[in-house]
RNA sequence: GGAGAGAUGGCAGAGCGGUUGAAUGCACCGGUCUUGAAAACCGGCAAGGUAGCGAUACCUUCCAGGGUUCGAAUCCCUGUCUCUCCGCCA
């Protein structure tokens, strides 16, 4: 959500913003409704200040035994105007309302200008791509000819998007969250949290998802499912005054996913690339405005950490204006690199999204904190990344560790998740 | 699911129709004292908004939404959540 302030004091730039992300100007009719709003709001100020004041001398009269008639006549008369100016305010505060929740936020000034993915800006490569001596396949055939991973018995349990993993695979699902939540708490000081995996319309509009993306979401009675751990971490601090002590707060969490992938049909069908349900390890930091820059590049590290363990080369990219999300400033996204794809030739995928939200966010939540020194009060920074999505890191290993005979050389942090180095092809 | 109790400032906790935006304690901030610290003492300290250059003034908010009243933290209704007891249960 934007500062209405903001927008009041420099309704250029703010457009200038929007232009960004390719958003037609808005400052003016904006600006429109919020002065009327406050002319509205100041009229019924007074108003309400007038019988405030009567009120108290109607009270001073009643203990002194004086007749008050009159200033109850007065007071009625106020009363009667008041409702329907107050109706009228709370709906230009609702217009208001509205038309700022469905805005996006606002670029970093880093972020490079592009339409789409193609435009993202490479940072750095890093790992060496394996060569093989054969065609590599892709995961769908290393599981399948694990036989531990089952798209049809997902269909038939759930239908499209679902798959069904068993044995060695569904602990290698189990070994790499273990693997990751341990890296990331013991190594970089996150601390584990179990969230809900359903969540209120308030987490939702708090984090962005709502109200504009509903589509994209699944929704059980009057909860939706969590399409990513960032909900209901990052909601944790909403409506808080946390101390600037207490920062920053730095929390992850391993839980399924859920999305409805409307917008994305007939892409990514093949594998588990694309799934309504998967699993992911979540970081989330809310910290000192000051430090959010900071903690960006910290928790894309830590993210990248992860992969360099499981010895699977990635590239950084910077994404530019066009691919980067409602919520964030700026984001990184890591591809890891999937040597089955494309008939073997293989491909950067996405496997983790590192954002800051600066007080994008924390605003729409009334995330704030207290410097204790001055005593002010200020929105926090949030920040959310994926470290990382595990079935997409699942794939990884398969597709980088494979042999010719279909055997998969696991990476040697996760042998003693695994009790074993290898994964051996039943076929 | 049944029966009761409750939800007040960062936390704990008074208040139960008007002078209460809210006692008191803790925490926090400033100061006195001290070589320094602790203790003690003094002072400050809710949030959001509107108007104003500003000092400041005013409005809203005591879980949320309705209602009663000239006036509601306080009374009534609904919802949400919490606690206690009983039942059921992974």
């Amino acid at each position: 959500m934007h500062d209405i302030r903001f927008i009041r004091e420099r309704p250029d730039e703010f457009d200038a913003a929007l232009q960004r992300r390719q958003i037609a100007p808005m400052s003016r009719s904006i600006l429109k409704i919020d002065s009327d709003r406050r002319a509205l709001q100041a009229q019924i100020q007074d108003m309400q200040s007038r019988r405030n004041i009567v009120s108290k001398e109607i009270g001073a009269l009643k203990a002194l035994g004086s007749d008050s008639d009159t200033l109850i006549t007065e007071v009625n008369n106020i009363k009667s105007k008041i409702p329907d100016l107050e109706s009228k305010e709370l709906s230009l505060a609702k217009a208001l309302d509205s038309q700022l929740l469905e805005l996006p936020n606002i670029l970093n000034q880093s972020v490079p200008a592009g339409d789409n993915e193609a435009q993202n800006q490479l940072i750095r490569a890093v790992g060496n791509i394996p060569k093989f001596t054969f065609t590599p396949k892709d995961h769908v055939v290393l599981g399948e000819n694990l036989g531990q991973m089952n798209f049809a018995l997902g269909a038939k349990l759930a239908g499209a998007r679902f798959v069904v993993l068993s044995g060695q695979l569904a602990q290698l699902e189990r070994a790499l969250a273990a693997f990751m939540l341990d890296t990331h708490t013991k190594k970089f000081g996150y601390t584990e949290t179990l969230p809900p995996a359903l969540v209120n319309r308030k987490a939702m509009t708090g984090t962005g998802q709502l109200p504009k993306f509903e589509e994209d979401l699944y929704k059980t009675g009057d909860k939706w499912l969590i399409p990513t751990a960032e909900v209901p971490l990052t909601n944790i601090v909403a409506d808080e005054i946390t101390d600037n002590t207490a920062l920053p707060i730095r929390m992850t969490a391993y839980t399924q996913c859920f999305r409805s992938e409307a917008g994305s049909a007939g892409r990514d069908t093949r594998g588990m690339i694309r799934q309504h349900q998967f699993s992911k390890v979540e970081m989330v930091s809310i910290v000192h405005p000051d430090e959010s820059s900071a903690e960006l590049e910290r928790m894309t590290s830590c993210a990248e950490t992860i992969l360099q363990l499981l010895e699977l080369p990635y590239r950084v990219m910077k994404l530019c204006s066009g691919d980067t999300g409602f919520s964030a400033e700026q984001t990184y996204d890591l591809e890891v690199w999937l040597p089955g794809q494309d008939e073997g030739r293989g491909m950067y995928r996405e496997i983790s999204s590192c954002s800051n939200c600066g007080p994008f966010q924390a605003r729409r939540m009334k995330a704030r904190f207290r410097d204790t020194k001055t005593g002010d009060i200020r929105f926090v920074h949030t920040l959310n990344g994926s470290g990382l999505a595990v079935g997409r890191t699942l794939i990884a290993i398969l597709e980088n560790g494979q042999q010719k005979d279909g055997n998969i050389l696991l990476p040697k942090s996760l042998h003693c998740y695994m009790d074993t180095d290898c994964l051996l092809a039943a076929v």
